[in-house]
DNA sequence: TATTGTTATACTCTATAACTATA
DNA sequence: TATAGTTATAGAGTATAACAATA
């Protein structure tokens, strides 16, 4: 891997004017972040941000957001799943399910049915095109959690795991 | 600390109709997350989606957000940075650093001036209320790390912190 | 009355593009 | 020409409120 330092962008690798190096035009090693690196909070927005930008990136051809992949993977392990127990899954609003499920349903994706006992409730489930473009996502989404697994320890991918629960838990409402 | 399954939020506490749990109303504990659980991905994104909306519950009558804290903080470590320094720190959009930029000055939380040498740049910092804010916000924000302590075992947070900023360097672009 | 779901609306956060000013 | 910064605009993602259908 090369080296440690955060990469020297813009201007920190251009000609200097002057043998001291001009407060303008900072470069990032000079930069104090006070005590924001011995938060959690921080720390995790900063991986959790960095990660998802590559996620991202990884995803756009295949036309699904890194929630739609959520979204679908549980459709597949829970055919027939209603939107209100999802919401309490991803702790968001109905209205806010909703969209992301019409959307979905839109592209052909899943289908939604009215369930024949309470017809209130609507089954949701992956389409045939559903399942075919969830194998292809689920593919890149592993290929970046080996690459994780290329900066991380044995065992540690464990450890973070249950760390990251501990803390989901923690909050749990 | 109390049972280690999720709380039977809605549904599940209601008397049934009948001996077999209908399917309809699905618990919590019924759904199959698939292979969700064993992404880092998955788990660092459930984990501070938490801690965020706890810590912007705290932070609502502060009226700072967890994003103005983390700049306001930078301006009191860094006085006289500008915003291009702030972009490469953050990986945001010189456009979006200037509208928190703007947010911040017109709360009179920052001052803003011309830099002598180079008059394109413009020195950041803290104002006196800004300062005085940010003490406020802080001791939230690190009330919040301290019960972050509860859940975690001893050395457990250095082990954390370490993990999270080998996540954040590997995606450093 | 309570629950599932939709629609209208608005707010926040973000980026892109086009601009000004300064160098 | 290149850099710092602003503004206009648009697209995600989210919530609240009001609503319809069903129980």
């Amino acid at each position: 891997m090369p080296g440690n330092r955060p990469p020297g962008r813009g201007a920190a690798g251009k000609t200097m004017k002057s043998a001291t190096k001009s407060k303008v035009g900072r470069e990032l090693a000079d930069v104090d972040f006070g005590r924001l690196p011995s938060y959690i909070g921080y720390q995790l927005r900063q991986a959790q941000s960095a990660m998802f930008r590559d996620i991202s990136r990884t995803l756009r051809e295949t036309g699904v957001t890194p929630g739609e992949f959520s979204l679908l993977t549980m459709l597949r392990a829970n055919p027939g799943i209603n939107s209100i127990t999802l919401t309490r899954i991803y702790q968001l609003d109905k209205a806010t399910l909703s969209l992301s499920i019409k959307g979905l349903a839109k592209r052909g994706l899943i289908s939604s049915t009215r369930h024949a006992n309470d017809r209130r409730y609507y089954a949701l489930e992956l389409t045939g095109d559903g399942r075919v473009l969830l194998r292809g996502v689920t593919r890149r989404i592993e290929q970046q959690e080996r690459a994780m697994d290329a900066v991380l320890k044995p065992g540690e991918r464990a450890r973070l795991l249950d760390l990251l629960q501990r803390i989901s838990r923690a909050f749990d409402r």
